[in-house]
DNA sequence: TATGAATGAGTTTTCATTCAT
DNA sequence: AATGAATGAAAACTCATTCAT
């Protein structure tokens, strides 16, 4: 097993304890028996606890938001393309649904960790900026009312995810996930819609 | 000083704490430094660190969710009722998003606080429920769409709060909160409005 | 006990140690069971192992060099002065000879950890300007050479019980420290001596 | 390359890095590093870090001290042969100035690496005796006083250069050496000479 | 009420050495 | 001969909590 694959296997590793046991509570040494190595072996492919931490969260964003590709589709109407980006990734939503915890966790941690502050960054600001072009499109296509701000309502449709699968953690028997986001997601194009 | 005044004295200071380092990374000796009291001090006070951080969340949670009367006004629309009530704390939004990170924190650590998890939860549904019953009565009165699920966009409403003030989190220069999620929640609302 | 007399009590329980297991094989646990507190005791009053160190040599410059009074004596000759400061000693020196593996260990570091380095160069040089005093003095009155090096010779008469006590580590049966090291110094101040 | 002289590469790139950080920080994966070998490459051709930090010791003695050839010349006084043997090796000193951090380091070392102890105790020990014999051949030529303890004296001679060099460790822009070491031995010859 | 020295189990990290390839 | 991933015992250090004063 090469180095590289045997970090890939040390990351999956790690993902798992994290999941079960959340960032605070995890230990170095939980991360350890997780990947099968011992103490040395996993220092040998990481410098640190948070090299390792920084080290999943890369592999969690490449896994997980590497596969929505947002292709602009010039042939479908603004509303068309929005329907169907916020319908088609349903599954792969209930699947992040699992990770919102996860998610939280780094996030809660990223103002004190630059680099994660800096991947999030990125990730979000590249889907916020496809969202902002389709909904431009609609209004110069006199399909969304020209007062709409679309800056807003990418922030709000991405939002209402995050926000959603938030509630979920809060209170989970009373969410539907992502159902709910869905919906609600729905309804903010709707409002934005010339009828 | 009497008794409770030193309590929201210390609570005050690690407040402070949290917002400059993080719960993660805020210590007993951080608190009882910043609070100028000694350690036998603070544990005093606060039987415990965990004491003391579920009384910094209820007394920001008091401090900053108390002044939400959500009352239902029964002579006004549905629609109008939401309209004042995603307008009228515009600013009690402002100061929240300065809060936004210390938010985010309690929630990433409620798993393990079970009564952490369980104060948000109630404030959570207590929202959510006011929320469903003003959808209710507009679905009632025809002002909103029959298909409208209550519980979704209820959930869609608050999460929009959450989401966008969690962007502003993560791309504090691209997003103008909270009027972002002003604008995408009376979208929502427009959006299932019979017009 | 106070906090000081703790830390005294720390680094004389550090020095006995040192002592026995030299610089490089003490463990922070043996500075801990030395010292009779616990681990968390010890890093109360010191705030690492390399803080502790350099505790233990400012104890050890203090408890050992202070005592030497290099008091110019203007009444004797410079000759008598150096004759009475290198015999009056002797029995410190005795005792020093017990510490010179301390020391050699000490120096060793001193290149790695700048404030070792500081204190060595201060305690050094305060010797040798006093030392330097005395042998212009001679120079002065004749007594001496005129073609004396006074920094060289004050270096020289330092070194050489540096240099003796060292050869007593490598060579412990073949050297009578610090009788050696006197008899050579005499010699030394004989030969600029005008007789 | 030969297996003779990878090891004479290995030493001397060692010899680097125990200059740079000392003993005590030098780890083997510097020493691997340096060498440009990998972990077993080092490893083959040195069984352990002691053993190839008395490699290095070795190394180092016949680089620096096998040119130091004290010949007994009889036909030349005993004066006559200090004074040269004293000014002869002046380069060489000058060079040997530049490894006195790492001498005192060995030495440091030296009561836990029995080896490191028994080379350098034959060094100091067979220079010693050459110098006693000098001396001794003086005493019996009526150059040097009867009163005179050659063993003290030879351990003088050696230890002036030792101490004035750490000296020069210690507080450089003071001392000039080995000047200073040259004319405080010359001077404590003399003060055992009858003029 | 308040102090702050002390506890000690738990955590991260180090590093000489081994060994399959 | 050489590689470098892996080992694991041992080291340094942390930190919530206690308790004598």
């Amino acid at each position: 097993m090469n180095s590289d694959e045997r970090r890939q296997k040390i990351l999956n590793a790690a993902i798992e304890v994290l999941l079960e046991k959340g960032v605070a509570a995890s230990r170095m040494n939980d991360f350890v028996e997780a990947s099968g190595l011992s103490k040395g072996g996993v220092y040998h492919h990481f410098d640190s606890k948070e090299d390792l931490l920084i080290g999943v969260l890369e592999h969690f964003l490449n896994e997980h938001f590497a596969m929505i590709q947002l292709e602009l589709e010039p042939d479908r109407s603004a509303y068309e393309q929005l329907d169907r980006l916020l319908h088609a990734h349903e599954s792969m939503m209930l699947e992040l649904g699992k990770y919102i915890q996860l998610f939280i966790d780094f996030l809660s941690h990223s103002p004190f960790l630059p680099r994660f502050q800096e991947m999030m960054r990125k990730q979000y600001e590249m889907f916020h900026s496809q969202l902002v072009c389709i909904i431009r499109l609609g209004i110069q296509r006199k399909e969304f009312l020209p007062s709409t701000n679309p800056e807003a309502i990418a922030a709000g449709l991405m939002g209402v995810f995050d926000g959603v699968s938030i509630a979920l953690m809060i209170s989970p028997e009373k969410i539907d996930f992502p159902n709910f986001a869905i919906e609600s997601a729905m309804a903010m194009v709707n409002g934005i819609r010339i009828s």
